[in-house]
DNA sequence: GCATGGTGCAAGTAGTTACTTGCTTACACA
DNA sequence: TGTGTAAGCAAGTAACTACTTGCACCATGC
């Protein structure tokens, strides 16, 4: 493994931990196991090589996307999210330390947040998408009930390890239950879509409703 | 106003905006107007006055309480839920940086969650009063219901400063949405309860869920 | 008048910080 | 064999950190 990497992956995990202040020059080529001049060689200053460790380390994209087109809403949401939870969790450490420090460093803002907004992106035109082909009952707002749901995500990878009292051991289970209550509340009914008539989980809740 | 009070409110201010490391005894002694050794001479030591600080600043209760019997859900929830917003935007600084450190100092996981849960208690009785009212025509889980307003309520006051692209600029608005979505979520149909027959809002959405 | 308690000021302690300089070692390639 | 390059080591710089000591000031109460 190159030894700019060892050096970038040990800042973001040191900086993760201990902070901007926390995370020292010294802490970091000791956990990277390199010389600390080393590190100056390569990176010039230690707030050039914590910046490009963040954007280099933030939550990757990738997993699966939403579909084109909408054939089983809470199925095809109910994966996304968890896929989208799991990265989040991941680097959980690396967003609150980022959060607590955006507003004293807001040149942190925005690899801080890019990711975010790119599935934001990706969740809002699934939603309208779902709204243009008739799977929804009700009006609604996008633009807020994407944030709604990005909320449902972030919240939950931030302090599930932090406070299990909120989502108990069944975190997915939880997650799971959120996406539900977020269709309904979209107005999609469970299986609304689906061509064979099976809906996703077998709860089978007897509802109707009429526009 | 005391020189004690004086100065915690000045450690939580540096502390909030700098963290830890970077609320300096001689910045915050600074910020307070008073010298670097008048606060040794009070609390002793830096740690325990950010400590005092932070348990002494936190999120206060008061505001509007969750009725014992529900009348109009939409109104009752939208208004409970701008005052727990709002409170939480306030001290948004000090939540995120402690957000931050609570992995490194655990003693301040309780200062920074016992708001939350207390919150959350309220909210999820009612919600469960909700329920046992006959009020919500699906079922649904009380308790990642809570959960999934409160990620709401959290995430909203945290970032909506930070992506104004979030909420827009109708952050009341949004949230107001957010609740319709939730309580439609969870079954309750608007103006259900409301003995007059009047719905809070002017969208009459007319639908009929049949249980 | 006079002690007392709270405050400020000057100076200093020992430790840590980011970062630099000068020199040595190890390895790759020609 | 010679040369360039990346790395390590020892030592040091100037600034900052939490915290201490000793002394002066001053308003209060008796």
């Amino acid at each position: 493994m190159d030894i700019r990497d060892k050096l970038m992956l040990s800042a973001a995990r040191v900086y993760a931990e201990a902070g901007y202040r926390g995370a020292t020059t010294r802490r970091i080529a000791q956990d990277a196991g390199v010389n600390e001049i080393t590190l100056f060689r390569h990176f010039g200053s230690k707030d050039a090589l914590i910046l490009e460790a963040i954007r280099h380390c933030g939550p990757r994209s990738g997993g699966p996307t939403l579909p084109e087109v909408a054939a089983d809403p809470q199925r095809e949401l109910v994966e996304w999210c968890r896929a989208r939870f799991a990265r989040l969790y991941e680097v959980r450490s690396l967003i609150r330390t980022c959060m607590g420090e955006v507003a004293e460093r807001p040149d942190m803002r925005h690899p801080a947040t890019a990711g975010a907004l790119r599935s934001a992106g990706e969740l809002s035109g699934y939603l309208a998408r779902l709204r243009d082909q008739g799977l929804t009952t009700t009006a609604f707002d996008v633009s807020a009930a994407t944030w709604m749901l990005m909320a449902v995500l972030f919240s939950g990878a931030m302090w599930c390890d932090v406070i299990p009292e909120i989502t108990g051991e069944d975190t997915e289970g939880t997650l799971d239950e959120n996406v539900r209550v977020f269709l309904r509340g979209i107005g999609v009914t469970p299986g609304a879509a689906a061509r064979d008539g099976t809906s996703t989980d077998g709860t089978s809740t007897s509802e109707r409703v009429m526009a």
